[in-house]
RNA sequence: UACCUCGUGGUGUAAUGGUAACACAGGAGAUUUUGAUUCUCUCGUUCAAGGUUCGAGUCCUUGCGAGGUAACCA
């Protein structure tokens, strides 16, 4: 594929290792990863790092790469079909094809059932009749080893027994278990005789009743990879201590096609949200948030709700890079990724978030004129559209100040602002009603200063603010969107112990009406917007319906204006 | 008071023994009928101490700091 020689500018320590073991022709230059999920949950943004990774690289090596998807479920008790099929459609979404290797680690089962029976007739495994808790007390501490079990000498023999014994269902879930034969002492708790097969007495979302011991991860995982003939496996850093083991089972299951390796990166911290599934499931379940693809949740459905693109969050990936230091990333990193997207592509239209009511007096009445406005001027072929424009208007609250503060330059009693692409309208007169509010803005415009004209001698107005129509507005519902914790670590201000949803983002969510111009009406359900001098919004792809757009807002645009 | 891994601007990363750089964020300005975009400029960096070397962010030693690890979870 990459048949020129320029040399990449920089690569990460991965990309590093893979480009040397191409070179050397290991596994005759195949790169071969995986994306290995457990079906027990839903995406979030380190599952995108982990998916840019695998699939990206299999994009990166050419003809002689691939990158699986692989269903880790070795554990029925928290697997779900639901999780099964939200996986495939994210990983879709992003832009990524496993093609053919679609795989589940319980296609292996019976596999890696015969695996573990070689491993006990090599005396390398045992089956253990210990509890769960004498296990727990005899498996010794950071700083002390371990004790070995009374059943760690039996022979092949009873422990083949055995083995088949529990496979057949004869024991309860917790009577036995069948563990790795490797180290009492070692200073790597994982190899201190890990357990590999437990019983459960569950029934599997795709094997069904057909089996009662389940292998556990760290068994599963490595040969799993060597029968797919993986080349690299690749992890986060909290599985850094099992690659011990990953490779003392590759060295002593025989047979294997593949001779896979394992590598750790750091998974992805972002300020101002959660990355672990268990605290996502707890917001969900707890109905904190509207469910998974609630676009407040840092899951790939809720970011896709919220309007960001897969592109937005391929070119986050690249830019976030790959080490192994513990970083913590602004979540304005990921913002910035989404805005140059949508800045490109996205159609430009005018809605007003909080109206006032603007009249302009001197404006024939029924009178409609329509105003021809640019769709994006980032794209010229985009084109433009006709907007409506009369005597009464709507313009937003956040464009007129009564008492402006300093380097304010939208509209004030008395002062001139223009009406983008229109004309230029003076405040002549507040209307408030009995409460002191605001009800109405009445104005003159001044028709010399139609868009194109160019009036000499007039000073040059700093102010441009966008409007609707009053009487051809519509109505529409926008959710306002806003960061789901109000600190940048919920999880490690909450502690150990403590409880991070007391660090919720009690105005995360806004829900208002806003005016908006008609040309929206024939918006698509997933169409994406931007709303001039507001921000970039989405039209919800649940709740939207053709005629009547729901608009989740994405992201603000950068406000250069600060009030002082 | 074990073992493993990691320490580069505010944040994220690059520099593969040879001039410490890029992006984001921040600041200033220009352009702008989006206070957006775009464009300029700017701010600011190798955890510490020794050692090896003509030369160290990079290699070695020690210290300090951070993260991870004791499911029949993944």
């Amino acid at each position: 594929m990459s048949d020129t020689p320029s040399a990449p500018a920089s690569q990460d320590f991965i990309r590093e290792m893979i480009a040397t073991d191409v070179a050397d022709q290991r596994n005759d230059g195949w790169v071969i990863t995986r994306f290995p999920p457990e079906p027990n949950g839903y995406l979030h943004l380190g599952h995108a790092k982990s998916i840019c990774l695998n699939f990206g690289l299999s994009e990166e090596n050419g003809p002689k790469a691939r990158c699986h998807l692989r269903f880790d479920d070795t554990n029925p008790t928290k697997e779900e079909v639901e999780y099964v099929d939200s996986i495939m459609e994210d990983v879709k979404w992003l832009g990524f094809d496993w093609g053919d290797h679609l795989f589940y680690a319980s296609d292996y089962f019976e596999k890696l059932y015969g695996f573990a029976v070689s491993l006990i007739k090599k005396g390398l495994a045992y089956v253990d009749d210990q509890t769960h808790e004498q296990m727990r007390a005899t498996r010794g501490t950071l700083t002390s080893p371990g004790t070995a079990s009374p059943y760690r000498d039996r022979s092949v023999e009873e422990n083949l027994d055995l083995f088949a014994r529990m496979r057949a269902g004869e024991f309860k879930e917790g009577e036995r278990v069948l563990r790795a034969r490797i180290d009492m002492a070692s200073p790597n708790m994982n190899m201190r005789d890990p357990a590999i097969y437990r019983i459960l007495h569950a029934h599997h979302h795709r094997t069904g009743d057909a089996w009662c011991i389940y292998p556990m991860y760290d068994y599963a995982h490595p040969l799993s990879d060597a029968l797919e003939s993986i080349t690299h496996s690749l992890c986060t850093l909290e599985f850094e201590h099992h690659r011990p083991l990953y490779e003392w089972l590759i060295a002593n299951v025989d047979g294997l096609p593949g001779q896979p390796y394992q590598r750790e990166f750091a998974r992805l911290n972002l300020t101002y949200t959660l990355m672990s599934k268990r605290k996502l499931l707890k917001l969900v379940k707890e109905g904190l948030v509207n469910g998974w693809d609630d676009p407040r949740m840092p899951t790939i459905s809720g970011i896709r709700r919220r309007g960001y693109t897969p592109e937005a969050i391929r070119s986050f990936c690249k830019i976030i890079g790959l080490t192994k230091y513990p970083s913590l990333t602004e979540l304005g990193l990921l913002e910035h990724s989404v805005r140059e997207d949508l800045n490109k592509h996205a159609q430009r239209v005018y809605a007003v978030l909080r109206p006032i009511k603007v009249v302009l007096s001197n404006y024939p009445e029924g009178q409609v004129e329509h105003v021809e406005l640019v769709n994006n001027p980032e794209n010229e072929a985009d084109g433009k559209r006709l907007v409506p424009l009369s005597r009464e208007l709507y313009i937003d609250a956040d464009d007129f100040m009564e008492t402006p503060s300093v380097g304010f330059h939208r509209m004030v009693l008395g002062g001139e602002v223009r009406l983008k692409y229109a004309f230029c309208i003076i405040c002549q007169e507040v209307i408030k009603d009995a409460d002191g509010n605001i009800t109405e803005l009445r104005c003159t415009y001044d028709d010399a200063t139609r868009h194109g004209a160019k009036p000499v001698g007039r000073p040059k107005v700093k102010g441009t603010i966008h409007w609707v129509s009053a009487a051809h507005a519509l109505d529409v519902e926008v959710r306002l969107y806003d960061k789901l914790f109000t600190v940048e670590q919920p999880d490690e201000q909450a502690g150990e112990e403590g409880d991070f949803t007391q660090f919720l983002n009690q105005e995360s969510l806004q829900i208002i009406s806003a005016k908006i111009e008609p040309s929206v009406a024939t918006a698509k359900p997933g169409s994406h917007f931007q709303f001039e001098r507001v921000g970039y919004f989405f039209t919800d792809p649940k709740d939207s319906q053709l005629g009547k757009p729901v608009f989740n807002r994405t992201v603000q645009l950068k406000d250069g204006f600060v009030k002082k």
